[in-house]
DNA sequence: CATAGCTTTCATTATTTATTGAAACTTGAG
DNA sequence: CTCAAGTTTCAATAAATAATGAAAGCTATG
């Protein structure tokens, strides 16, 4: 099967962006591939589709599957295996963001945790706590955020789209019920 | 200025994570330098605490001004420029998001539109578009959202983290106010 | 307008990261 | 057990990216 001109293009450019979500242009090609293809790929498909090796494309299928992106069809009497994508498109950003968070994040957390444990030895360390603080601080309310996020509804996604540049009006409105 | 154990590690961090953050290793840790060194450093500071050379200084100082993370400072009677943060962390963390949604998501948005706006020639096509159609709409409302909440006024954020349970408690709150 | 003191540039070099492809491995069927 | 059809591994190589440092570029001051 090969690939028209607008889907080629497509997948190119997840090779580009690929590379900045986390993995690199050759993963971005085969999630982006794997993601517009209907029907699930084996392996020399997706490495005929975009020219690569096929060893290439066993290492990427790896480390796709590492991010939890994509899983493994079988079509019975048939021993290759058939590549689709792990759920929907929410689904797929989910996970992306669950893995950075697990592989940037946490770390960054539990380095500045460790470092504002400890007292701080003269001026220059203290003022390197008090932004560390900020830091932490922020980082965890992001990460608050986004787990809540993931764990609404469709329907709350739903409303909560629709709410739009009103969130500010809601907070007001909250502060004011609450004021009483 | 030779920088504490603590610290040197925390900047180090920088530089690892760094370069998932958009930009590479030294930069990474020059600005993490920046962050916690409280007077704003010469390039030659710089160059000497990261042990790096003087023309990757400078490199990486008009990377930081690309991001519009750091500002010059003057002292009168001073040829030499002393670079600083720009802004609080909650403005530096802005600053990175906006900038990688114009370079990312921008760019990403504008393919699928155009490649929305064709019609589709075959089963392959339609079935593509449609799923370019949900990361689309799923990268509106993510900077939708991301904008929305930096238009927030410190003290509306500082209300929305406190909310504890979440956002949906704010819909649940929502949906009685629009009933009424 | 010459110079000292600083910054920037960029060709070269070093380092890191990605890719290939042949060999090793796995597994189901006969 | 052996083969065939597949997958994975990994040492070698290629490609991309980052760092150096010498030379060129600026600019405030005398």
């Amino acid at each position: 099967m090969t690939l028209s001109d607008k889907n080629f293009a497509f997948v190119m450019h997840c090779g580009e962006m690929g590379s900045r979500w986390g993995f690199n242009r050759t993963i971005g090609q085969m999630c982006g591939l794997l993601i517009i293809t209907k029907e699930p790929m084996t392996a020399n498909e997706i490495a005929d589709a975009l020219s690569i090796s096929r060893g290439n494309v066993s290492m990427g299928i790896k480390e796709l599957q590492s991010w939890r992106l994509i899983k493994v069809h079988h079509i019975p009497g048939d021993r290759k295996e058939y590549y689709a994508p792990a759920g929907t498109i929410w689904d797929m950003a989910n996970r992306v963001f669950e893995e950075r968070k697990k592989r940037e994040i946490d770390p960054t957390l539990s380095l500045l945790r460790d470092n504002l444990l400890e007292p701080a030895n003269n001026d220059d360390e203290k003022f390197a706590q008090q932004q560390m603080h900020e830091i932490h601080d922020l980082l965890e309310t992001v990460t608050k955020w986004s787990s809540e996020l993931q764990r609404l509804s469709p329907e709350q996604l739903q409303s909560l789209m629709k709410l739009g540049s009103g969130i500010g009006k809601v907070l007001d409105f909250k502060d004011k019920i609450l004021k009483k």
